[in-house]
RNA sequence: CGGGGAUUGGCGCAAUUGGCUAGCGCGCACGGUUUGGGACCGUGAGGUUGCAGGUUCGAAUCCUGUAUCCCCGACCA
């Protein structure tokens, strides 16, 4: 490719709104370019590397078994409908309608189609396991597009769904999906590493992301020295007791000023530290059910692990000051016992005796509370959020750390979540109809270019690892002027195109030395030719990897030698 | 969806106690000098200041509304 008719320029300047590294380099390298809020388009160069790292991943996802196939993008409301799925992504599905007024989304995953389309094909225990994928465009209405390709509205994903008569079988295709990610990150260059996750709006119970640490990440995992990690979304931690030791007093209602409201006004009144506290969060489910969640003052609630203990049937959101007043109380006064709500409770509430808080009026509080004496929660689970430094829940000993991170992939364990509602069956050896154990397995491109850029670079530019790079060579020319070596340029290129070296070919004109290795750094190419006045005089073309410091001349009959 | 910020040629910015023909740099086009790390000189093109309405002799600047974008929090490949 001549860089003179390549569609795409690189630019000095680049957008104050780029703030992820990755974004500023893919717009200033003409990789890509924004439409709207969380929409790309992917320039010729983006579209290369794009291309690249797709055709990895298939060869890779080919190795599970998986067969490639499209299903189209709008799918009838209708059908998201009988999964019962179609308010668990709530707002984040967009939606269209056609001339006959017929309800579309726009698909966001592909499950429920997948599902729709095995059942057509008449499934028996012998065609099993199935494993399909494809590439297509996802289309999520994200409250908040960010980090350029790290986060967008609209993406193009590799999704593949699994079909099996029982868990165990869906294991065997589950670890092939497991080892596939890991080999396509370590050819992509990302050190991904398998993270037990919340499965989120997908469904299911066991799951894993694969983890690319760095500092644009949007997750947060937790990690100990000793191996353990997970997501935020589902760590758990040590809970040491506080005070068992403590004999259980009578509970008192005692007086209390008016003004005590938050946690920190109760640890100003009473001067105790904040774990002798009772504290109460509530949140609303989508039909409307109202979950007040009771946990010991220190820690804080996790929606995604209070979603999973409870089994909301959609995002939870927190509730309002209205829905207070329905429950006949308000901020600041909220019991842990006798609302019409639904109590979860965290494990957090056995490790404390006497606990204040728990009834709180306009000015009065209860003292020496105690869980299992005083009150119960019709649900208990973990659903603490864990911070740093906390006791690591493997190993028992050291602190956990959080770190950033990206998460480049996922698979789901999703069991019956799908195949369940919409009631999709085979025949079974014994003639009788069970349902189809599944598993999804995704990865963005985009955010998966975005996260190798994101980690590749340095001062001047991306370094793209090989395997993705948009060409394997970047040949400029100097000394245009000088007809000698332009037409020594134009040969060399000729030989590489001739010995099939994806070759870009920096035969500008008017740009000068600088211009062009300004450039050739920014684009990240790995390896760099370079034709002029002065290589030719030291007997040949001179050679540079973009990481590297060092250049070399090699004679030119020599250079696909040196390029295999 | 809550809180904060922004919107002026392709890009980055300036000009607001309301006042001249909206200015600068980059980039772009043409001519010339250059040619190993984003060179220089000259000439030129390119803007109904996000949009709609209002106040005023006069609006980029003030008011009202609205759209879009970004950042920080609650969600995901």
């Amino acid at each position: 490719m001549r860089y003179s008719k390549l569609f795409g320029k690189t630019s000095k300047t680049v957008t104050k709104d780029a703030v992820a590294v990755s974004h500023k380099l893919l717009l200033q390298g003409g990789f890509i370019r924004m439409l709207s809020a969380g929409r790309f388009t992917l320039l010729p160069l983006g579209l290369k590397v794009s291309q690249k790292i797709e055709n990895i991943i298939r060869a890779e996802v080919e190795k599970t078994g998986a067969q490639e196939l499209i299903i189209p993008t709008l799918h009838p409301l209708d059908l998201w409908a009988t999964a019962k799925r179609d308010k668990k992504f709530g707002s984040a599905t967009m939606k269209v309608t056609d001339r006959n007024n017929s309800e579309f989304i726009l698909g966001p995953t592909g499950e429920v189609v997948m599902l729709d389309l095995v059942r057509q094909l008449n499934i028996t225990y012998k065609d099993l396991p199935i494993n399909i994928y494809q590439f297509s465009q996802k289309f999520r209405d994200e409250t908040r597009a960010t980090g350029g390709l790290l986060r967008v509205k609209e993406f193009l994903m590799k999704d593949a769904y699994s079909f099996h008569v029982d868990e165990a079988d869906l294991m065997v295709t589950f670890n092939r999906y497991k080892t596939a990610y890991k080999n396509i990150a370590k050819i992509l260059d990302l050190n991904a590493i398998p993270v037990e996750a919340d499965s989120g709006a997908i469904g299911g119970n066991l799951s894993y992301e694969f983890m690319v640490e760095t500092e644009a990440g949007e997750d947060t995992v937790a990690k100990c020295s000793c191996g353990y990690i997970a997501n935020t979304e589902k760590a758990t931690f040590v809970l040491d007791p506080i005070n068992l030791s403590e004999n259980i007093k009578p509970m008192e209602i005692v007086s209390q000023p008016e003004w005590v409201l938050s946690m920190e006004d109760n640890v100003k009144h009473y001067g105790k530290d904040k774990k002798y506290f009772l504290k109460n969060v509530v949140y609303k489910d989508i039909d409307g059910t109202i979950i007040i969640a009771v946990i010991r003052g220190d820690l804080s609630v996790n929606k995604s692990k209070l979603a999973r203990v409870y089994g909301a049937k959609g995002d939870l959101g927190p509730a309002t000051d209205e829905d207070l007043t329905k429950l006949g109380t308000r901020p600041g006064w909220v019991h842990c016992w006798g609302h019409d709500a639904v109590y979860v409770g965290d494990l957090s509430l056995k490790t404390v005796h006497n606990f204040i808080g728990g009834q709180k009026e306009k000015d009065t509080d209860s003292v020496n509370v105690n869980h299992g004496r005083d009150f119960t929660c019709q649900i208990e689970g973990d659903i603490a959020q864990v911070e740093e430094g906390f006791i690591c829940p493997s190993c028992k000993k050291q602190q956990l750390r959080l770190v950033k991170a990206i998460e480049f992939g996922h698979i789901f364990n999703i069991g019956y979540v799908y195949s369940d509602p919409m009631n999709i069956t085979f025949v079974d050896k014994d003639g009788s109809l069970k349902k189809f154990y599944m598993g999804s397995y995704g990865i963005g491109i985009g955010r998966a270019l975005a996260t190798i850029a994101e980690t590749h670079n340095d001062a001047k530019g991306i370094v793209w690892p090989a395997s993705v790079a948009p060409y394997a060579v970047h040949l400029l020319v100097l000394d245009l002027q000088d007809e000698a070596i332009k037409s020594e340029a134009e040969k060399l290129y000729q030989h590489l195109l001739d010995n099939k070296v994806d070759v870009l070919y920096d035969d500008r004109l008017e740009s000068t030395a600088g211009e062009k290795f300004a450039d050739a750094d920014l684009l990240g190419i790995p390896i760099r030719l370079v034709v002029s006045k002065r290589s030719l005089s030291a007997g040949g073309v001179e050679i540079k990897s973009r990481s590297g410091t060092e250049a070399k001349i090699i004679p030119l009959d020599q250079i696909t030698d040196h390029l295999s």
